[in-house]
DNA sequence: CAATTTGGCTACTAATTTTGTAGACTATCA
DNA sequence: TGATAGTCTACAAAATTAGTAGCCAAATTG
């Protein structure tokens, strides 16, 4: 019942773009050095956002990413489903035909729920939310 | 971030034992062939619940398993959490000692807030709710 | 256009966690 | 005292996660 790497290193990477919305590209590798992070790793991360709409990149020289649209407009929700797949606390729920108890079974409505819960929580913070936290706490004496 | 089979197991198991609460003790292999499970397996599930006080045994001839106390008064957290460990995203909730990021971690608030709102989902259900809802379920046509 | 930079992508390996099994031990009852 | 049934530790197999390697493709610059 953990969130993997992906989807906290996908986090601090989007909010990461997000401080840096409307300044040009950022190189991954800048990001991988601020995150303390191995740039190899970052790559496949991108890779999921970027193929979820939610980072551009251009490539070569003078390339780098940026997110696709302004942080308002991102919820983490997207960010973290992007990266681990869908915030599910069971298969069954996705898939409740594989499961012959699936109509019979109480738990399965509870798990629903949870669900439910954890989405909208995460569905109520954009990174422009989060990115403007975090700049705050930058600033404090610790 | 999906539940463990320890997690879905075992509140299956418990919902069976609070439909036969007060009918004396089950057998561990009454209970692995009625949810189809490994009785050994089960068996490991069972040491979490009962050393965090939720079913009562004895052993012997005339052993078996119950409810440690009646249904009602078990919440469906109480048993996730025994078997699955504590119910957090991420390990720097209750350990953010360990990360030197901790105090300037937004994200970290994030993943609080989201355990909270699970263990809340998983608080409002007792056994009794939801053995109850199983016995509908059964008489239903399908 | 060739060299360099930077992202895109696939495949693999290593580490960790989960899922279960084996087996020896202990209490209880007839 | 022998059979039954829970207790507990250790181990093994399977699955998942985390991270690396390496080659390809596009963009820029000289």
């Amino acid at each position: 019942m953990k969130l993997s790497t992906r989807g906290r290193y996908g986090a601090r990477l989007m909010i990461d773009l997000a401080a840096h919305y409307g300044k040009g590209l950022v190189l991954l590798k800048d990001l991988a050095s601020r995150q303390h992070l191995s740039a190899k790793y970052l790559d496949q991360l991108m890779l999921s956002l970027r193929r979820a709409g939610l980072v551009k990149s251009k490539r070569g020289v003078k390339g780098g990413f940026q997110l696709a649209k302004p942080p308002e407009e991102i919820r983490l929700l997207e960010v973290v489903e992007a990266v681990e797949g869908p915030l599910d606390l069971v298969d069954c729920v996705a898939h409740p035909e594989g499961c012959p108890r699936s109509r019979k079974c109480v738990t399965l409505e509870v798990w629903e729920e949870v669900g439910r819960e954890i989405r909208q929580v995460l569905a109520r913070r954009t990174l422009a939310d989060l990115a403007q936290r975090q700049q705050q706490k930058e600033g404090a004496p610790f």
